[in-house]
DNA sequence: GACAGGGGCTGATGTGGATCAGCATCAAAC
DNA sequence: GTTTGATGCTGATCCACATCAGCCCCTGTC
């Protein structure tokens, strides 16, 4: 049993679970599968692909532009679900690539759906993350609208670190991030010679620092100001839902 | 019964949906409101909205940033739902407000957990729905990231196109749209000036012209081409599930 | 009939970030 | 122990888009 994963740990700081939902969540992880390093484990437009829960390392989803250049769309972390909404919508809008060596549980569609129709508050659980997920993307978004590079950047480490902790891996002093330069330009809609310059401005104004795939933060409260962050995102310390 | 609205024929082009499943579509029809142009009809923040089905009308979903800068996430036509999410999510993430006069129906979430539970299939085609606009912001992210002004204006377009179709407000000509210059500029995170030069450009091209309101194509596939557009959005004629 | 406000439109100028080019370091590969 | 490929870093130059400033037309209002 399982009653630990970094997918039962997210849950729970949403909705409180009883022992026989924990003990589902942990059904969910029966089918572990591993992934190396770089290789697609989801292409676009490939279809009836199962879903996975996200148990160790790092993906990201993306899109590649006929012109060539690549707009990453989000990260997972531990504990994320991957390919939700491809598993509604029958055909994978994205590629998913993993940054990291990673291990995933395989979930099929109609596992899904047996325990949507068994577990209603496991199913509430999800669809929050779900929607938690979702409401970052749209921040996402009004980022590479309206925020400079800076800022932008700013935020990006912030939602990381909020994201991290929810499944204990950051705390307030910082996290330990895999991610390239390369990477986080592809994400933010920038080159990555300009990450770096954004990078060694943050660095230098004495906010964060980000070397050695380790990000640590200096000064807390002016990042969070700089980066205009929305604290209820942090605040939220026990679940929501009892 | 209203076994034609905007709606139901947005939810018929995904699935194939019984008498039954058409009447609980027009229950769901039954607390109609009309919101004034340009009053806010849903803040940041508030708790425990209800959801609407758009009838008539356009709005904006929007979120102001501390520097008072707007970006629009989305614009929403007849036949969308409206704040979905901030139903699981309980409190709403970013502003709505009406471009034009709107009718909406008021959607309690008792009634949608009813509906999602009595009508399957009805349930499966509104998920189908949410996917797809959620496909759309992933596109629209990859936009502001990845593509030029022109490139993404004119890929705002044709969406636009593709989702009026579905509602029968739009053909391979063109279609009528209340949106300011202001408005499409806070949308693609340009300045309104900006977006001016880019339509003059695209109308001298002889692709598309957007003037009094109204859009209308003059080389559609040169359009196409130019955004880099995924023709499947628009190649899905009938339903996809039978 | 004056006038105010919103939207479309345009030229001049400024700038944030891209692009190009190159160097340094490190780990893996042979 | 050299080579090779990632990755980080930096300066110089360029350009897409912002900003500023102003004009025009239309519609609504007193």
């Amino acid at each position: 049993m399982v009653h630990d994963s970094p997918f039962a740990r997210k849950l729970t700081a949403f909705v409180r679970l009883s022992d026989d939902d924990l003990t589902t969540v942990s059904e969910l992880h029966m089918r572990r599968r591993r992934f190396p390093a770089g290789r697609d484990m989801i292409h676009q437009g490939q279809i009836d692909q199962p879903a996975y829960i996200l148990a160790d390392g790092w993906v990201c989803s993306y899109k590649i532009l006929n012109s060539g250049a690549r707009q990453i769309v989000d990260f997972q972390i531990p504990g994320d679900f991957l390919g939700l909404r491809s598993v509604l919508f029958r055909t994978s809008d994205h590629n998913v690539e993993p940054i990291t060596p990673v291990e995933a549980s395989e979930v099929m569609t109609s596992d899904l759906m047996t325990t949507f129709m068994s577990a209603p508050r496991l199913a509430t659980a999800i669809l929050w993350a779900a929607s938690r997920d979702e409401a970052m993307m749209v921040e996402h978004l009004v980022g590479m609208g309206r925020r400079t590079a800076a800022e932008r950047t700013a935020h990006f480490i912030l939602e990381l670190n909020a994201r991290l902790r929810l499944v204990g891996m950051a705390d307030q002093t910082g996290y330990i991030c895999p991610l390239s330069q390369y990477l986080m330009a592809d994400a933010l809609g920038l080159s990555a010679v300009h990450i770096n310059r954004v990078l060694r401005e943050l660095r230098e104004e004495g906010m964060v620092t980000f070397q050695n795939g380790k990000v640590r933060f200096h000064d807390f409260e002016k990042l969070v100001n700089f980066a205009g962050f929305d604290r209820t995102y942090l605040d939220q310390d026990g679940p929501l839902l009892r």
